[in-house]
Parts: C-alpha cells; structure tokens; sequence
RNA sequence: GGGCGAAUGGCGGAACUGGUAGACGCGUUGGACUCAAAAUCCAAUAGUAGCAAUACUGUGAGAGUUCGAUUCUCUCUUUGCCCA
C-alpha cells in the first residue's frame, strides 16, 4: 500500500488544537513589523453559521493567511453582534433569557468557526451584548452628547401595533411590518438622534479618498447622501387661510417661468388647517398607501387635493397658480414644498395632465429652435431658456441655474442652498435587548445624562417579555431611580444595533482595556482596517454609520488621527442554491427530494413532482438552505473552502453545487495520494538525478501566478491554479527527478496551498520532517520567461500557425523564420509583404495583398 | 422612473496594459480495471464540414475605431443589484 486515505478529521482537529495551544494567532503590537488588520463583518448570534459565513471568513482568512507568510503582523479578530431583536422573540417563544440564548448560540458557532480551521486570534473575542462592550458605548453616547452630536426630537416612526414596535424601513415591506403582517402606523415619539448630517459633506468628501472601495459602494453611499444644489424660494400666497408665504426648496429655479402649481407634503404645516376636513383626511390615507420610496414614487399615480390657495410667481407676479397638497412630496425633504414645472419634470408633468394644469414649456434642447413645445412627456435634458423674459437664452443647466439664483437673491425672493438627502440617524429602540442609553428624566421630563462614574446602566435581567411592548416600560424598579434624593426615571429606549457595530472595530485593537473603549497607543498602530470584508447588503447604513461614528469620536478631538475606519473594503457575493416545490406549492429543502429518471420526487413519494426554481441566495424561508456543519462532518473544513472559493469569482454570487463540493474533497483525496508519492521520493534517497529544470520553471511561475491572483481577490483562479499544480506534478513525479530539487520545490508549494487548505497543507509539511521556515516564496526571475515562446504568426490579421522560436526574435529574423516555413508556401506564394506587424515576443501578423 | 453592474461551450467560470478565446472544475461520451456495480485511472469534449491534415463560424444583437476587439466607442436587447 502506497498509501492510506487522508484522513480528514483527524488532520484537521489535530492542527486546530495545535494553534490553538501554541497561539499562532494571537497578535501583538510589534513596532518592527508591518501590520495587517483584517476584518470580516462579526456575525449575529443567530444559533448556527451559514454558507454565507463560511465564504466570507474563508476570504478573510485566505487573505489573513497570505499576509502573515508575507512577513505582516497581522491582526485577525472575530466577535458577535449580540443584541437585537431576534434574540428577544426567540427568548420569547422559548420562554428563556436572551442573554441565555444569545451565549449559548456564541458558544456553539464559535464552535463551527473554529472546526472551519480560522486563523483567527480568539483572546480578543468580543461580544457586544456584555457589559464590557456596551458600558464603554454608554460613554461614547454621552461624549457625543456633551459635543452637540447627540439630541433629542419628536419624529415619525412607522409603528407595528401587533409587536408594539418601531419598524426601520427596511422593516416595512409594502407597508406591513415585516414579522406581524400588521398594518404599520406612522406614529410621533420622542426618539435620541445622532447628528450625522452634520457630517454630510465630510462624509461625501471622504468617500474620494476610499481608493480601495469597490465604486459601487462608493456611488451608492453618494446617491444616499444625496448633495443638491438649489435655490431656496419663498412663495406669497392668497386666499382664505392665514397663510402668507410658502418656502419650497428647488434644484430647478431656472424653470420659474414655467410654473404651474405648488405642491405640498400632506404632512405639511398647513395641513393643520384640514384636520377636521373629512375629505382631505382621506386623501391624506390614500396617499399613505403609495408608500415614500422614490421607486412608489416614481411609479406611483400622483394625485393631489387642492388647498384653495393661489401661489404667486416671484418673477412673474401676475400669474397665480393653485396650491395642492400631494403625494409625491416628502416632508423630510428641503421644505416639503416644490413648485410644479410640469414641461421640465416627469412627475409634475403626470401631475399637470391629471389635473389640467398648463404645460408651460421654458428649455428647448439644442437642436430645436424657439417654437419647442413639450407634448408627450417632461424635457429634462440640456438646452437654452425660453418663454422666460430676462432669462431667455441661458444656457441649461451651466448657467442658468446659477445666473437665476443671482437674480433671485438681489430682488430678495429666495437664496441659494445645498440639500442633503441624508438625514440624522434615530438610534432609539423601544426594545429590550439592547445597549440601555444613559439618560435619565427629571419629574418635569427634563433630559439629564447619566454621570460617567454611574456606568455602565446595566440592562436587567429579570424581564416580563410576555408584555406587549418594551419590556422596560413595566420593569419599575430598574426604571425608577435616585439620584441625590431626586426621583427621575431612566431612559427605557435601547440604542439601535448599529450602533454597537459602528466601533467595534476599535474594540478589537484593545478588547481587554477597561478604562475606556480602547486605547490611543493601540488604535494608533492598528487602525485603520486595512481589509474589511462583508456583504453588500451593508453598503449604506451599517458602513456610513461606521464611518461618522469614528469621524464623532474624532470631533473636538485633538488625540484622534482617524478619519475613515476602512481603508480597503471587499463585498463578496451570496451563496446561492435551486429552489424546489412540491406539486402543493409547499419549498422543500434539498434533502426532502430525490431524482429519479431525470425528474425530481419528493423523497419517498412518486406522485409528487418537483418544480425546480432558480438559484437563489441561500434562505431559511425558501429552504434551499445546506448546512455548513452537515459538510464538514462529511468533507471537512479544508473540502469546504476549497470548494467555496473555487466556482465563482468572490465579489460575485457563487451557486452551491453538491458535485462541485464532492470534486473539492476527491481532489484533496488524490492530492494526498500525490503528496505520498512524492515524500517516498524524497525520502528514499537513494539515486541522484540531474536537476530538473522544469519543475523549477513550472513552481516559479506558479508562484508568480497564485501571489498575483491572491493580490486581486482572483481566489477562484488560486483554486484552478492548485488543479494545475496537482497536474503538472502528477505526471512530472514520474520522471527521475532531483531530489533536493523536488524537496525544495514542492515545500514552496505546499505554502502557497496553506492559505486555501491550511490543515492539508501543514499535514504535508510535518509528514515530510521538514524543518524549512514557513515564509511565502519569492520568485526567481529567470524561470519567469520561457526561453522558448509560441510565436503566434498572423497573415492578414488571421492565425495561421504557431511557431516554438528562442525569445527576443526580433522581426527580420521571426520574419526568415516565418518564410522557411512550410506556411509561406501556401498563403505567401505570389503574394508580397505590404506591411509587418511585429509585437516582441508574442506575434507578427503580415499584410499581403490579397 | 433613476443609479450601478453583467452577458463567453451543456453548466460554473478563465483570458496581463487591444495580441493564441474557452485555463481549471463540473457534466457528458468512449476506454481500462471488475462476474457486475461503485470508486479509481486514461482519452475525447465550442459549433459546422471532413477519415484526416485542415477550413469556415464563434465571446447577447448591430455598427464603429484598429493590422488585430471578449477587452475601447456608440445604439439596442436581455438580465442582476440598489434607491430613508
């Protein structure tokens, strides 16, 4: 027997118990040595990791693994996103604690991280649900509300009144709450707020300097940012209210003349004067059906209800327009007033037709001349002014925006403004399980912070979940308290989850520090991260709140030297897999069917066809779901990475494929057979051969090729390059090869599978007694070039032959080579040469007349 | 409606700054081993024609730039993601 079976289990719970006694991972600051902060988003403690954790610590850990063969110290942590709402229905249905819960989920896929072989540094786990963590939140909450960053107002928010909750946005799906099904409400609370549009410029700013973002991210935080210029206009009005004036904010005031009507958000200061108005009232509920994305929107009817004031033209006195109030105006946006242009705007032009109002135009395109008229639809392209008295012959939008702002401004009417989409971030949560914030209420309601020395306000644990609502409105003895014999009450809104994960990437660089959430001497040689690696899914918020929080922390900050948390930033691509129906319409998971012929059955029942769906991102819900623990007990932890990074380019959706994942493991299977070959070689010493030259050649530029593609995140082109590796090497074993050669050779290569397949590769290293140093091999660059090069030979542009020549031909003598050929003969007879192409070492394509 | 991408064999995908399209894997087909099957190994595998050498076609469609385009430009089609 040449060989037994690798063994996977053993190899790999042996190399895991190894690192993690000898502590390979743990990091240090080591002024000597360049670091490497590797980050992948920390997970929810939901109970078990997914597929989609396992290829996103597999990146991260690729890429961790790599540097630190480079010679980078590198730091790798790994923590838990604890609080939230899951934990608290979870607690709920399961009649347990959430902090019960939430540390028995983190004990078992801590458990499953580390079965994946992760070179993670586990002294630094952090869990943002501890008092450790959140006591130093509190105090962060209160120095941003000591610097004016923190403040309270009265806002809408979509209310759930099954869960008696607040939704985000993200949480109301077609305007039902996402978990009850109920109807959401729009409610006014009284919520804290962080003064993030403070920070819109800088924010916007910042993004420049983000080389290593992927753009998409970077257009999509602009987008949501969303930096207008405009104009401010103030609008005289006439008629039975007690209304004088209307301020709308424009990015469009070169349109005035074209004006039509004014538009108002239902939510308006004068809708005060329709509360006892039946028939606005129902407009009113009408409109909260459309919804307030810009999509609803956009694609929604526009409707309005007239006011029965006339607006008046502040360059244009004499006309008059009606007043509406409709549904495509958003309160939160510049005034929640705009004034209709119907001939230069879609959506006021949908408006004007539906209510007859005119359609004024005011800009031709470039190529039509003055009797231009919108018809079908809005003009909103470039041109010249026209119909607009002094404003004619501007040019739209370089000059005339600005030259109309002037105009404006001089006569008084209205002045220029920059709108910020973005609006401030409302951290309150009327939940349970999450950072308590620090703030108490005097008898009269008066805000008084909690004091420093006070910290942390610890969340307490015996709760009545049961009770609709926020448990910590009915948990009085918690809420009451006494401060210097005054009574207050505390604060009994949680901050918002994002919050926790908006620094924790300090946290990591000082996770043990007491004092304060981390120390100046540690974040100044880690941060920033230099790799931060997660889904798309938190392009915006989670990433926009990482950086302003870090941008508040440094606000009147003299100590502080960050601006931005992520230097390099990598969104990698869901794991996917079919989808399968029943003949009932009821999703089946990959194991409940079976293929028989070349139709699928539900497993044991012939009557019942599958329908097979589309790929689609793994998800509990559509139960295409496999689990990674299933696999590793199957394959184990070096198969899965393999064959996670192998099908599909990281930044890219990867579909889960049952015989992809079986050839990754059959692969390792042959590459330890393989390797056995080889170590019997190198051991059984005995014969002496002539240096092989081609195994260095071949190991040289695959060493070219891996480090390149590990620079560019190509990990599935690493993967094609270990099959290529395993190939050349199967057949050249069975030459007569060098032995020092093949030793030398082959220890290179097992470093450049170690960060793919970790386990397997230390495995080989140890089996062959080695004692070589464990560092990422340089490529010698003599066997980078082939001292023979395919020549490709074009005539006409086309190929015709490939021609094997010494390297640096140049022309003349590619040229005599190419017409000693056979090949001359049958394209180049009777022909003549008119021109050469010649490019160095690759090609020479020859233009002859036909 | 808007913004940003993508489109390459039966499938997933590869291709450096415009220079051999289809690396690597899956699947399929044929063969070896076996009483047989599984596993394993070997070979073939873009399409069309041909015994073959070879020729022609071919990177969503159409145009353009170029000696040469998967790569650059324009138009279109389809599709994915994102938009308090």
């Amino acid at each position: 027997m040449i060989s037994e079976r690798y063994n996977f289990k053993t190899v790999e719970l042996k190399w895991q118990n190894k690192w993690e006694s000898s502590k390979v991972f743990a990091s240090k600051i080591d002024k000597s040595k360049k670091k490497f902060y590797c980050l992948e988003m920390f997970p929810y403690p939901s109970g078990k990791i997914h597929m989609g954790h396992v290829r996103n610590y597999t990146i991260g850990d690729v890429l961790s693994r790599y540097k630190s063969l480079r010679g980078f110290n590198v730091l790798h942590p790994m923590g838990w996103d604890s609080f939230g709402m899951p934990a608290e229905n979870a607690a709920r249905e399961n009649n347990l604690n959430p902090k019960d819960w939430t540390n028995k989920n983190i004990t078992a896929m801590k458990e499953q991280l580390k079965r994946l072989g992760l070179s993670i540094d586990w002294d630094r786990e952090i869990s943002t649900c501890s008092e450790d963590y959140y006591k130093h939140q509190q105090l962060f909450f209160l120095e941003l509300y000591e610097k004016g960053l923190v403040y309270r107002k009265e806002n809408y928010v979509n209310w759930d009144p099954v869960d008696q909750t607040v939704l985000a946005n993200e949480q109301v799906i077609d305007g039902k709450g996402w978990r009850s099904g109920a109807n959401v409400e729009r409610k006014k609370l009284n919520q804290w707020f962080f003064d993030i549009s403070k920070f819109s410029q800088e924010l916007l700013d910042g993004l420049e300097h983000l080389k290593q973002w992927p753009n998409k991210v970077k257009v999509m935080q602009k987008n949501w940012i969303g930096k207008s210029f405009g104009c401010e206009i103030s609008f005289k009005t006439e008629g039975n209210l007690p209304v004088k004036e209307i301020k709308c904010f424009t990015t469009r005031p070169d349109t005035l003349f074209g004006f039509s009507f004014l538009a108002l958000s239902v939510d308006h200061e004068i809708s005060k004067y329709f509360l006892k108005d039946k028939k606005f009232q129902d407009f009113k509920k009408e409109c909260s059906k459309t919804g307030t994305t810009e999509e609803a929107i956009a694609i929604g009817e526009k409707i309005g209800f007239k006011t029965g004031l006339l607006a008046i033209n502040p360059l244009n006195p004499s006309q008059k327009v009606p007043v509406f109030f409709a549904n495509f105006v958003l309160m939160d946006y510049g005034f929640g007033a705009v004034f209709g242009c119907p001939a230069h705007d879609q959506r006021d032009f949908d408006f004007a037709k539906k209510y007859n109002l005119e359609i004024k135009t005011v800009v031709k395109p470039h190529d039509k001349d003055n009797t231009f008229c919108v018809e079908e639809e809005a003009y909103t392209g470039d041109g010249t002014i026209i119909n607009s008295e002094f404003l004619n012959g501007l040019n739209v939008p370089e000059e005339s925006i600005l030259k109309t702002i002037d105009i404006l401004e001089t006569k008084k009417l209205g002045k220029k403004q920059i709108n910020f989409r973005l609006k401030d971030w409302g951290v309150s949560r009327q939940r349970y399980w999450g950072c308590p914030i620090p703030i108490a209420y005097d008898e009269e309601g008066k805000v008084v912070a909690i004091s420093k020395n006070d910290l942390p306000v610890k969340l307490p644990e015996n709760i009545d979940l049961n009770s609709k609502g926020n448990p910590l409105d009915f948990k009085d003895d918690w809420k009451n308290i006494t401060i210097e014999g005054k009574k207050y009450t505390r604060e009994t809104d949680t901050l918002d989850t994002f919050v926790c994960s908006s620094w924790y990437y300090l946290r990591f660089c000082s996770p043990k520090e007491d004092n304060y959430g981390f120390k100046k001497e540690d974040i100044d040689y880690w941060m920033p991260v230099d790799q931060y690696i997660g889904g798309v899914e938190h392009a915006i918020l989670h990433l926009l709140y990482s950086r302003f929080f870090l941008k508040a922390i440094g606000y009147k900050n003299k100590n502080f030297q960050f601006s931005e948390p992520f230097e390099g930033l990598f969104t990698q691509g869901m794991v996917c897999h079919e989808t399968y129906k029943d003949k009932n319409n009821n999703w089946l998971s990959p194991n409940e069917i079976e293929l028989v012929g070349d139709e699928y059955y539900k497993k044991g029942d012939l009557t019942n066809v599958v329908k097979v769906g589309p790929s689609e991102s793994m998800s509990k819900s559509k139960k295409n779901v496999i689990d990674p623990e299933s696999i590793m007990d199957n394959y184990g932890a070096d198969a899965v990475r393999l064959f996670i990074l192998s099908d599909s380019p990281p930044e890219k959706d990867v579909q889960w494929s049952d015989q992809g994942m079986v050839a990754s493991y059959k692969f390792l299977q042959k590459l330890w057979v393989l390797h056995n070959k080889i170590k019997k070689k190198i051991i059984d010493n005995s014969k002496t051969f002539n240096k092989d030259n081609e195994l260095e050649k071949f190991t040289n530029q695959m060493i070219h090729k891996i480090t390149t593609n590990l620079e560019n995140f190509s990990y599935n082109v690493i993967v094609a390059n270990i099959y290529e590796t395993y190939n050349f090497l199967n057949k050249e074993i069975e030459k007569d090869i060098d032995v020092n050669t093949l030793k030398d050779n082959y220890e290179k290569i097992l470093i450049l599978l170690s960060p793919a397949v970790p386990h397997f590769s230390a495995e080989c290293f140890e089996d062959l007694k080695s004692n070589a140093i464990k560092k990422w091999p340089s490529v010698v660059s003599q066997f980078l070039n082939e001292d023979k090069i395919e020549y490709v030979i074009q005539i006409n542009g086309k190929k015709r032959a490939i021609l094997k020549e010494n390297r640096d031909l140049d022309q003349e003598s590619l040229l005599l080579k190419v017409k000693s050929n056979k090949l001359s003969e049958k394209y180049l007879k009777n022909k003549s040469i008119l021109k050469v192409i010649f490019v160095k070492n690759r090609l020479i394509n020859l233009l002859t007349n036909e």
